[in-house]
RNA sequence: GGGCGAUUAGCUCAGUCGGUUAGAGCGCUUCUCUGAUAAGGAAGAGGUCCCAGGUUCGAGUCCUGGAUCGCCCA
């Protein structure tokens, strides 16, 4: 026997396994497109959920976004393939827009850069209300009137270009105490001017389009604009909820501005450098940070009179999720991507993808891609794949597509495309001859990570076997953040390029909460670190808790009570069965290649485990299949369960015996319980796997298991004995009578199948009751009375508004008679409302129903009564078992082997004596005595049996 | 302000097609079994299925509105 005795524990520090498994994980989730692959896919990214590697090679994932600046050429090459691509499908261009901008890194952000986590924060700004006075009487305005607008963005007033109303909306001429005329929505109007004004005029928005204006900052003059340049205009993007319903607009600085702007023949103008700082238009503040002048652009209009209000107003607002400075939203030449024009594409792909959860494909996702907007590619940073346009000096562009045909164009072999050799390589342009040098931005990573598919193969340019074959993916998983993040990014790079995605399923991890339900964070001070609780419980615990506690989706509670829940619910009792095993085989000298081959030695209990074995690995195939990894595990833990307490538990006596079909049964299940559970737990399956099996170099290098036959009528029949016996057992609790005291008989009520189950697996059922023998009754009323209750399920439909009616009509019935009319196959009349209608056996639910004074328990239609009269006889039986029981636990606090035999020696009560010495036999070949003396005890345990004294000793021989 | 999701026992979670007595585990109380057990078994206590309407013979389940929490967006 090779087994080792276990010895590494299931909790505490990570076993030795650690340093095994992940790399033998990974040839197994290399096999694309198996079965093997996905399972073990879904592992690693919910192991990924905790943050930490548990045992599952997640690393072999690609590296995307910003692990590493520095990506390898042929992986640049094939980006640059993919923009050549959508470049000549015309989806390639630049345009001067506003774009989410960060001035410390000086680059644009791309609006699923904005998704990341963490990068909407809670801020608090100024809100401040600005008064404009009118310059010149227009419609109701009238010189000296001053328009009210609020912004929280005192920095961009400097460039404020026009005033935007709702042409649809009334506004107000309003007198305040202090004599001034404001001129804002009336909604808003207590809010905003307070209580005690006096409305002199209502009149719709559009009476206020040309009012000219006094801006607030005289830096740039309202002609530089244009004609409409410091003038009232419409916009439809005004509302009177937040604000004053007239709205300051400045050009540069956000996408309705800039939209309004184009649509009012505005000119865009931004007095503000790209590292954030104003330029020399703005005098006094030139070179300073923008958001640093709020406050003394604040004072400047309070000084100036300007200033209605100054108040702090938190909301939350976009950071750079690299540096975490405030974005600013800014005009600036970007080049895009034409997403919105192959919206339908985008969305007729995700149709195709598989999303677990369901809702998320036309919830989160969907309407996420309804309201595409064009994906804004450049960067302006120095590390990134270059992108591969060349432009002249007249304006023609050319994309290039590989090195190759970089060489041919311009005759430099280029061994690194990255910054700075490729802004080094130039040629003439095509078209015009001129040189045509690259244009300077690099891509957002984002594109990167969406061309992850072909380019981390080098494809097309080589390996599109490998590609094609590969593609697209069976199953990604991230958290639900990546909405916006890597769920689209490779959903449009194929669907740009391929027309269709990059995955055909997709789950989507919830977050991790604290105990509290709140989201974990550092300032909360509410972080679980991984590896105190990798250290504490294991690596194995940690993710069977994150597998089964709840459906990934969902998120978590993170809870380490639950944690140890699940190792002391799971992962102990496994290990103790794994352990029994072992025990009694090394005591027993069983070969562990004992074989099952000669089924004519299996019991109905080793088929019965067999079966359930099969039916476990059916369901968890099943359930893996449907990426429901959560009740997959739930099934094996409950076939553990059974094997443990009921396999195990029934069988003891043959493993004690070294029966061998009963080692090579549970040596299967077992064996085969760590290739279920490989992917779950893959320390304890492979230490399981390697003692017991080892015909691999490791649990995950095997095949998953695939389920044998089933017994179906057995599952069945022992279901029912297994419900008998919980009967049996609450009946003995409720009269008090200890197990262990053998009973004469009990009494069973049970009929057609369940009586036949029953019979079938008598022994197991009268051995575990601890009966003498087992008892039928096949009709209830011996026990008990029955009821009858309307079967709503095949009556509702039936009966409709009637059936109230009808259940009280089977009130009524004779419930004894209507049963035995049923069990012979009648049917049952009654009365609705003056018609007579039948009942079938299926519109009439028959149960037992509890009767005083019987010690019976029922559940259904069976029960189980126990005999509880105790003779001499069985008393004394009872006690020799409390003796031998007695003996265990001296054997036990002796410290001694199971294997080890013994001379006992007993002393006290005579009756007890008398019982030990009519059971001798019993008690010696039970406790593994050699020989038994009735003649004193030095210092052996005294016990207490039925109320009379017992002295044992125990010695080794 | 808009979107998505969640809310069931003290805690963590199930709950199928709508079917009338809503379950499990943990924890608690009382027992019990043990020749593997930090285990197992039995009983008990513990519920406004977030709230309010509606549909239906019947709602934890479907619909509408609201509350709270979380996430995403503006």
């Amino acid at each position: 026997m090779k087994a080792r005795r276990p010895g590494a524990s299931t909790r505490g520090r990570r076993p030795p396994t650690a340093l095994r498994a992940p790399t033998t994980c990974w040839p197994a989730c290399s096999r694309t497109s198996s079965r093997a692959t996905r399972r073990c896919a879904v592992i690693t990214s919910s192991a990924r959920a905790a943050g930490t590697a548990t045992g599952c090679p997640w690393n072999w994932r690609w590296r995307r976004s910003s692990a590493s600046p520095q990506r390898p050429t042929s992986y640049i090459e094939s980006v640059w393939w993919a923009l050549k691509t959508i470049y000549e499908k015309g989806l390639l261009y630049e345009e001067l827009k506003v774009v989410p901008y960060c001035p410390r890194d000086e680059t644009t952000l791309s609006s699923h850069e904005l998704g990341q986590p963490g990068v909407y924060r809670d801020v608090i700004d100024p809100s401040v209300y600005v008064r404009l006075p009118v310059v010149e009487d227009h419609g109701p305005a009238r010189q000296g009137d001053e328009l009210i607008v609020w912004t929280t963005t005192p920095w961009t007033l400097v460039s404020n270009a026009a005033v935007a109303v709702d042409p649809e909306l009334t506004y107000v001429r309003a007198r305040s105490g202090d004599g001034r005329v404001a001129i804002v929505a009336e909604a808003p109007l207590e809010r905003v001017l307070g209580p005690g004004t006096e409305v002199l005029e209502r009149f719709p928005g559009a009476a206020l389009e040309g009012a000219r204006y006094e801006p607030p900052f005289d830096f740039i003059t309202g002609t530089e604009y244009g004609p409409k340049g410091h003038t009232v205009v419409p916009g439809d993007f005004v509302s009177a909820e937040e604000g004053t319903g007239l709205v300051h607009t400045a050009i540069a600085f956000g996408e309705d501005d800039f939209r309004l702007g184009e649509q009012q023949g505005l000119n865009v103008i931004n007095p503000v450098c790209t590292d954030g700082t104003y330029d020399e238009r703005i005098g006094p503040y030139a070179g300073r940070w923008v958001k640093d002048a709020d406050p003394d652009l604040i004072e400047d209009l309070r000084q100036r009179g300007r200033l209605l209000r100054a108040e702090t107003y938190e909301h939350s607002y976009p950071h750079c999720w690299r540096c975490g400075t405030p974005l600013l939203y800014y005009a600036k030449p970007s080049w895009f991507i034409a997403t919105s024009r192959i919206k339908d594409h985008l969305l007729g792909a995700n149709e195709a993808v598989n999303w677990y959860p369901e809702h998320v494909k036309h919830g989160r996702f969907g309407k996420w891609l309804e309201g595409n907007v064009d994906w804004a590619l450049s960067r302006e940073r120095y590390w990134g794949t270059p992108l591969p346009i060349w432009r002249c000096d007249k304006a023609h562009t050319r994309a290039v597509g590989s090195l190759t045909e970089l060489r041919e164009l311009s005759g430099v072999s280029l061994e690194d495309p990255h910054r700075p050799f490729v802004d080094e390589v130039s040629f003439p342009c095509p078209e015009c001859g001129s040189e045509s040098k690259r244009v300077e931005e690099v891509i957002d990573v984002w594109f990167d990570s969406g061309a992850m598919p072909f380019a981390q193969y080098h494809a097309p340019h080589e390996n599109e076997d490998q590609f094609e074959a590969r593609f697209p993916a069976d199953f990604i998983c991230e958290a639900l953040d990546q909405t916006r993040g890597w769920f689209y990014s490779l959903l449009a790079v194929a669907t740009l390029l391929f027309d269709r995605s990059s995955y055909r399923n997709v789950v989507c991890l919830g977050l991790i909460l604290d105990e509290q339900g709140r989201k974990m964070s550092k300032s909360l001070g509410n972080i679980v670190e991984p590896w105190d609780v990798l250290d504490r419980f294991g690596a194995d615990a940690l993710r069977w808790y994150f597998f089964t506690s709840k459906q990934p989706w969902d998120g978590y509670r993170f809870s380490l009570k639950t944690i140890e829940e699940s190792v002391r619910q799971f992962l102990l009792p496994l290990w103790n069965t794994y352990s029994f095993y072992v025990l009694y085989a090394n005591a027993n000298g069983v070969d562990a290649d004992v074989a099952m081959d000669d089924a004519d030695g299996l019991g109905e209990l080793d088929r019965w485990a067999l079966s359930r074995l099969s039916a476990t690995v059916e369901m968890a195939r099943e359930r893996l299949d449907n990426y429901d990894a959560t009740n997959a595990g739930r099934a094996i833990a409950a076939y553990s369960d059974e094997l443990s307490n009921w396999y195990v538990r029934r069988s003891r006596r043959r493993f004690w015996d070294g029966d061998g079909p009963a080692f090579a049964v549970l040596r299967t299940c077992l064996v085969t319980v760590a290739q279920l559970l490989a992917p779950f737990c893959p320390f304890v399956a492979d230490e399981i796997y390697d003692n017991l099996d080892g015909a691999a170099a490791s649990v995950h290098l095997t095949d998953f298991p695939e389920p044998g036959e089933r017994a179906p009528e057995l599952e069945r029949e022992m279901a029912i004995a297994r419900e008998t016996v919980r009967l049996g057992l609450a009946a003995r609790a409720q009269s008090k009578l200890k197990v262990r005291q053998p009973l004469r008989a009990a009494v069973v009520v049970a009929t057609g199948h369940e009586r036949e189950a029953i019979e079938h697996l008598a022994e197991v059922v009268r051995e575990e009751l601890n009966v003498r023998e087992l008892r039928f009754v096949s009709e209830a009323d011996e026990l008990g009375r029955v009821e009858v209750k309307p079967n709503y399920r095949t009556l509702g439909p039936r009966f409709g508004k009637q059936m109230p009616t009808v259940a009280a009509a089977i009130a009524g019935l004779d419930a004894d008679r209507a049963a035995s009319a049923l069990r012979n196959g009648g049917r049952v009349a009654i009365d609705v409302a003056g018609t007579d209608h039948e009942l079938g056996r299926e519109d009439l639910l028959v149960a037992m129903k509890p009767l005083e004074g019987y010690q019976v328990e029922r559940e259904g239609t069976h029960a189980v009564a126990l005999e509880l009269a105790v003779d001499d006889e069985l008393r004394v039986e009872g006690w020799a078992r409390e003796i031998v029981h007695a003996i265990q636990a001296a054997r036990r606090d002796a410290g001694l082997e199971v294997s080890d035999r013994i001379v006992l020696t007993l002393a006290g009560d005579d009756a007890l004596l008398e019982a030990a010495r009519s059971h001798e036999p019993y008690v010696a070949g039970e406790t593994l005595a050699v020989r038994v003396n009735y003649d004193g005890v030095d210092g052996g345990q005294r016990v207490r049996v039925d109320g009379r004294e017992l002295r044992v000793a125990v010695a080794r021989v």
